[in-house]
DNA sequence: CTGAATGCAAAGACTTTGCATCAGC
DNA sequence: GCTGATGCAAAGTCTTTGCATTCAG
C-alpha cells in the first residue's frame, strides 16, 4: 500500500472531485466539473489519472450501461444501489443486506467477491403503484 | 406480447446465434459467427437486429466490462456469473442463492428487481492459492 | 537534473446513421 | 406495390496513443 506515490495536480483534482462527488461520474462529467478550477485539464489527462488511481485502489469504475463508464472513490464501506427503470431514481441499498448473498457465495463456491458496488435494476415503490 | 413479429433471415440468424450459444457474445463475435453462413451479413445489421430483438424482450444485454457489450437469450431462468478478476474466467452462480437477496429487498424497500442477470467480480478459488 | 506526467492532436475501436436498394407481406 | 429491413459508407462518440513540453521530487 506504500508504493511511492506521486499526487499531481492533476490526479489530486480528480480524487477529490471524486471524493466530493456524492455519486459516481464519467470522465467527461469529471472533465467537465473540473475545468473551470483547471482550465487546461485535458481530457486524456482525466483518463490517465484515472488508469493510475484504479491501478492503486483508490477509485473504482463500473459500468452501469449508460454508454460510458462511471468512476468512483472506493470507500472502505461497500455500498450499493437500486436504480428504477422508470423513473431513473437511485436508492441506496445497505450493505448488510448483500453481505449475507456475499458470504454464501464465498462458502458455497470459494470465491472472494470483490465487488464493493452492486447495482441491481426494477421499478421502485411509487413507480409500481402508477403502473 | 403478442405485436407483429417480423422474423427476417437475419434476426432468424442472429436469435438462432444467440440460442445456440452456451454464452453471452459481443455483437462482433455475433456477427463473425454468422458470415460464413451468411456472407453478405453487415456488421450494422447485426446491431439493428440485436435492437429489434432487446425491444420485445428475446435477448438482454449486459455490460460486463470488456470494452464491448454483450447479448444474450431472454431465458425464463434468470442466472447470474462470476468473473475472475485475475484469470477472467466466468461461473455460473446458481439463481437460488441470488433470490434469497432480491425477495429480502423487494420485502425490505418495496422495490421490485428486475435485473435477472447479475455479475459478480472477485477471485476465483484457483486464483487464490497462487496469490 | 531526470523520469514521469501533461497537453495537444491524431489515431483507434466500437456503434450509429443516411440513403439507395432489396425483401417480405 | 408498400413498408420496412439491409448493405454500404460515412459520421459520431468515447478512449487511447505518440510526441514534445513541463513538472515534481
Amino acid at each position: 500500500m506504500n508504493k511511492k506515490f506521486k499526487l499531481t495536480s492533476a490526479r489530486k483534482a480528480v480524487l477529490e472531485f471524486l471524493e466530493d462527488s456524492s455519486f459516481h461520474q464519467t470522465a467527461a462529467e469529471i472533465h467537465q466539473g473540473l475545468v473551470e478550477r483547471l482550465p487546461s485539464l485535458n481530457l486524456s489527462t482525466v483518463y490517465r489519472s484515472l488508469d493510475y488511481l484504479i491501478a492503486r485502489q483508490l477509485v473504482s469504475v463500473a459500468d452501469i450501461g449508460r454508454g460510458s463508464p462511471v468512476y468512483e472513490i472506493v470507500s472502505d464501506q461497500p455500498h450499493h444501489h437500486l436504480v428504477c427503470l422508470n423513473c431513473d431514481h437511485v436508492y441506496d441499498l445497505d450493505h448488510a443486506t448483500v453481505e449475507y448473498l456475499f458470504n454464501q457465495i464465498e462458502a458455497d463456491q470459494s470465491f472472494e467477491i470483490r465487488t464493493n458496488h452492486l447495482v441491481l435494476y426494477g421499478i421502485c415503490e411509487s413507480c409500481q403503484s402508477e403502473e
